[in-house]
RNA sequence: GGGCGGGUAGCUCAGUGGUAGAGCGCCUCCCUUACAAGGAGGACGUCGUCGGUUCGACCCCGGCCCCGCCCA
């Protein structure tokens, strides 16, 4: 600066390095870290993370929940409460499996040369060497989290957990061993969950018609299928019972072509639809879900036709040993062989895929293990429904209920090698299955010693059901669990709310006898911003980092490519981010993500949005070095306590930061969180930049009032002081960054507990409106004709585009309130407006343009004003057209309204009152428009 | 087929039974020493559509048309 006042605050803020120096500072201090002391008599917060996948690299979603879990983690650690987030990563079974696999295939090797346990072996190394990056991604974004209690469901202690909930619901009759219609996935060889299966949709496929000759009589039966091979499991033929065509062939039998079997013609009013197709349906219990129920009514033969590889097993006859699509094939061929193909039709519909290997699924009939879930779900329901968790936004309550209320049992056995050992043995020499917490030795039936242990681990899901108290340490009863479960918030997406959710909630009252959370909030899912899903294939992925860090556009193509982004991706990159990405920073993309409403099932993520933030954060940053310049060299510093102040414009901005300070503090109590941010955002921008800042400088202007000055210093400090704290959750950085360098007494952000800790913003006091701020009417009324006055003036300057260079004079007329006001506070008013200001005679004013040479009017708040000299008559005409435009409409509209008897007799008083007023200003403002245009 | 959500300014989205809002974009002027990542001013909307309730509907109710998502 030239006058040498505050030469270390560059111009721009720049962020990288203030975010990394911030997250050590607090990370190294022990910030992040709960008491974990009984004794401590604050209250806790306790978040538990959705824990991530230990392969897992942070993307949007991520960075989105990690904003909102951190925001709220951060304000009620300043609101005193002892805060605990809890964070961790998901073991992930088959997506981890996956990833070491395709390493091991690099190598040249598969896992079965390995073997089960040097495999298993093989990912813990991976793990300790490449797992959990994205933990130290958490950290880019600002997680304020526990460090200290990182958890990963395959550790040792969550282990524990899982082999004891395991066990219990075991001998509770809750876990039990069968036969079911599973997802199979044959290229991993293992059972999915409904989560880990992808439907892919509108794929053009064909429907293949073929013909079953009528047992033992002339005849035949037309159906269709999308798999043709699984005709080979067929053990019915199903057609509507009220279907005149086929009356005659009720009770009656077909043939199978290929195999010695007669398939029974079964009715079934719900499996067949009339219309669709022949109305005859194939029905193949062991390979498809809705001929699986069909089955059970009609009590059909299970006949499973695939090998665990997708291969034909010898239920396939002829085709036995084929692969599953080669199968395909030539079931089509040798029925067009035998003449009973008849012909194929075009068919769009949808194909299960798996997640990880892409293959398509097959419903396939296996044993497994199963959790009974409607005993479970019961309580969860009521949980729900009493409000002992509150989902937000409620919306989802419907569709919790609707789920619960229609549950099925749940798989939770996989075929891998990776995950939690399923805690069951079955004995060689009787048929009993020991179910134990310890390693079996003995046979609990017959007392033998050849145990084999089930070679099946848990779905991954099983163990994160258990997470918000096996963190904790359950099964042993810890201070940590007595002290910080029940947890308070969940953020997650709602994508999982079945899967995760709605299991926590049911382990949490089963194993705790308490809601493991009294709130669940659901966020939406983040896109492009087009509203697109963010795929990789697509390139239109945007990597949380980049934005933060800032990227080329060749590294953008790069990373695309790398992941598989199809030329067409490549293109839209190109072209939408010809430039790359601008270093925003963490905060900005903060700012940016607590922006939409909470509402929203969709995030369409746009990154101009994010750079409107990242000029927010400048602006912040300017407005410290403005604030700092003019604090140097005086004793003003913050003190957490509101100073008592005399001005108009001190009353105000402080009136303007409490009503701010209400707003934030309600939105982040009820989770609007784009409400909290966005009352601050301008109440810094709006208020506190545009106007306060504008208006201290006549106060601290060469030749001002000492003692205006001193009193405008301190409320300066502690306006700024408050709303860096206010913002603090939000923009953790920049706020700490500026806070450590406000004059501020000792007492602000010293740690609660231990006073060795430097001073912190991540534990100084959250502002309370009250406490840190008053609302004051009567100096946001008398500022409200100050902002008249200056608006109307600099409308004139600018619509007659009178130079700033240029002095302007203002003339003006009102009430004793304008008059008072605005004489009192007439070197702002100059100020503000670049020239002087005069009081006149309302009969002046009433007919300006006869007073003022050259004069340009407006009327506003009661205040008639002219600015002489400047005037272009044509533009001034222009404008004062428009502007009666607009009154005219308004006031016809008031005016209609007030002449409608209905309204005025049964609208509430207060409303008709308010009409009323506004017509007068209206009618007010209209004359004087008018007696200056008829002027011109 | 069932369920859920949505259609508001050029774009992305807020919003409330009582005069339609934000950010970005657009137009004009301004490098006025906190900030051009800025300042001052301006333009822009029969709030998907058709009915109903009401003194008054973008908001409540019903029909319809589109668009997403989930389930089957």
């Amino acid at each position: 600066m030239s006058d040498g006042s505050d030469a270390t605050l560059p111009k721009q803020y720049s962020p990288s390095d203030a975010e990394s120096r911030w997250y050590e500072f607090w990370e190294s201090n022990g910030f992040f870290e709960a008491s974990r002391d009984p004794d401590d008599p604050r209250p806790t917060y306790t978040v538990a993370i959705p824990p991530p996948n230990v392969t897992g690299t942070l993307h949007m979603g991520h960075a989105c929940r990690t904003t909102f879990e951190d925001v709220l983690t951060r304000f009620h650690r300043m609101k005193g409460h002892d805060a605990l987030w809890i964070p961790g990563m998901d073991h992930a079974g088959i997506a981890t499996q996956v990833v070491v696999e395709r390493i091991l295939r690099a190598e040249g090797k598969t896992r079965h040369d390995l073997g089960r346990e040097k495999f298993v072996e093989r990912v813990w190394e991976w793990k300790e060497k490449s797992g959990g990056r994205i933990l130290e991604q958490l950290r880019k974004m600002g997680a304020s989290c526990d460090w200290s209690q990182t958890h990963f469901t395959m550790d040792e202690d969550l282990n524990r957990a899982v082999r004891e909930a395991f066990v219990r619901l075991y001998e509770e009759g809750l876990i039990y061993r069968g036969e079911r219609l599973v997802n199979w996935d044959v290229a991993t060889q293992t059972v999915l969950s409904d989560l880990e299966v992808d439907t892919e949709e509108g794929v053009q496929g064909e429907l293949f018609e073929f013909a079953y000759p009528i047992d033992g009589e002339e005849g035949e039966l037309v159906v269709a299928t999308t798999r043709p091979e699984t005709m080979l499991g067929d053990t019915a033929v199903a057609i509507h019972p009220d279907d005149e065509r086929y009356t005659h062939l009720h009770g009656k039998f077909v043939k199978h072509p290929f195999v010695d079997r007669r398939i029974p013609i079964v009715c079934d009013a719900e499996l067949v639809d009339m219309q669709f197709g022949t109305g005859a349906v194939k029905v193949t219990p062991a390979h498809d879900p809705n001929d699986f129920e069909t089955g059970k009514r009609h009590d059909l033969e299970l006949i499973n036709i695939l090998n665990l590889d997708g291969t034909l097993n010898d239920e396939g006859g002829p085709f036995a040993g084929m692969e599953r699509f080669a199968a395909r094939k030539a079931v089509k061929a040798k029925l067009e062989e035998v003449g009973l193909a008849r012909g194929t039709k075009k068919h769009t519909m949808t194909l299960p895929r798996s997640q990880r290997s892409g293959t398509v699924v097959e419903p396939m009939i296996s044993t497994q293990w199963f959790v009974k879930m409607e005993p479970l779900a019961k309580p969860a329901l009521a949980a729900v429904e009493d409000g002992r968790v509150q989902i937000l936004p409620a919306d989802w309550k419907k569709t919790y209920d609707h789920w619960l209320e229609n549950i099925h049992d749940w798989c939770i056995s996989r075929q891998l090698w990776w995950g939690h050992a399923i805690p069951a043995w079955y004995c060689e020499d009787c048929d009993h299955v020991t179910v134990s917490r310890e390693d079996a030795t003995e046979c609990g039936g017959c007392g033998g010693s050849t145990l084999r242990q089930d070679s099946d681990v848990l779905d991954t899901w099983f163990s994160s059901a258990l997470w918000p108290f096996s963190t904790l340490g359950w099964p042993e009863k810890t201070p940590d669990l007595a002290r910080y479960y029940p947890t308070q918030d969940l953020e997650t997406g709602y994508d999982i709310l079945f899967f995760w959710v709605a299991r926590m909630i049911m382990m949490g009252l089963h194993f705790m006898g308490e809601v493991p959370f009294s709130r669940v909030l659901l966020a939406g899912m983040v896109t492009d911003e087009k509203g697109d899903k963010m795929s990789k294939v697509k390139g239109n992925v945007i990597d949380p980092l980049d934005v933060i860090n800032g990227a080329t556009l060749d590294d953008l193509l790069e990373k695309a490519q790398f992941n598989g982004a199809q030329p067409k991706g490549l293109k839209y990159l190109k072209k939408t981010y010809a430039d790359g990405f601008p270093e925003y920073g963490t905060d900005a993309l903060r700012m940016t993500l607590l922006s939409y409403s909470p509402q929203a099932r969709r995030i369409a993520l746009s990154l101009k949005r994010v750079e409107g933030y990242r000029n927010f954060s400048n602006k912040l940053w300017n407005a410290a070095r403005f604030s700092l310049m003019n604090l140097e060299g005086s004793d003003a510093k913050a003190t957490g306590e509101a100073p008592k102040v005399t001005t108009l414009t001190n009353r105000w901005i402080l009136s303007r930061l409490a009503r701010a300070l209400e707003t934030a503090n309600a939105g982040l109590e009820a989770y609007r969180l784009d409400d909290a941010s966005g009352a601050l955002y301008h109440f810094v921008w709006d208020e506190l930049c545009d106007w306060y800042l504008e208006l201290t400088k006549p106060a601290f202007a060469e030749g001002a009032d000492p003692a205006i000055a001193a009193e405008t210093r301190q409320t300066l400090v502690h306006v700024f002081e408050t709303v860096l704290r206010a913002l603090h959750p939000m923009m953790p950085f920049i706020t700490e960054e500026i806070w450590q360098k406000i004059p501020k007494s000792d007492a602000l952000g010293a740690h609660p507990r231990d006073d060795s800790k430097p001073r912190s913003l991540i534990v100084a006091r959250y502002p309370q409106p009250g406490a840190d701020a008053r609302v004051d009417e009567a100096a946001e009324k008398a500022l409200t004709l100050v902002q008249a006055a200056i608006g109307g003036a600099r409308q004139i300057r600018s619509e007659h585009q009178v130079p700033w260079s240029k002095p302007i004079e203002l003339v003006y007329a009102g009430d004793d309130t304008v008059r008072a006001v605005l004489s009192e506070n007439q070197g702002l008013v100059e100020a503000l407006i670049g020239g002087t200001v005069r009081a006149e005679s309302a009969e002046k004013l009433a007919d300006a343009t006869q007073h003022f040479e050259n004069a340009a009017v407006f009327v506003a708040e009661g205040i008639h004003g002219a600015v002489p000299n400047v005037i272009d008559p044509a533009k001034e005409r222009e404008r004062l057209e428009r502007q009666l435009g607009k009154v005219d409409k308004e006031l016809t509209k008031l005016e209609k309204k007030l002449a409608n008897d209905k309204f005025v007799s049964n609208a509430p008083a207060e409303v008709v009152e308010k009409v009323r007023a506004e017509a007068t200003a209206l009618a007010d403002e209209k004359k004087g428009l008018d007696a200056a245009l008829a002027r011109l």
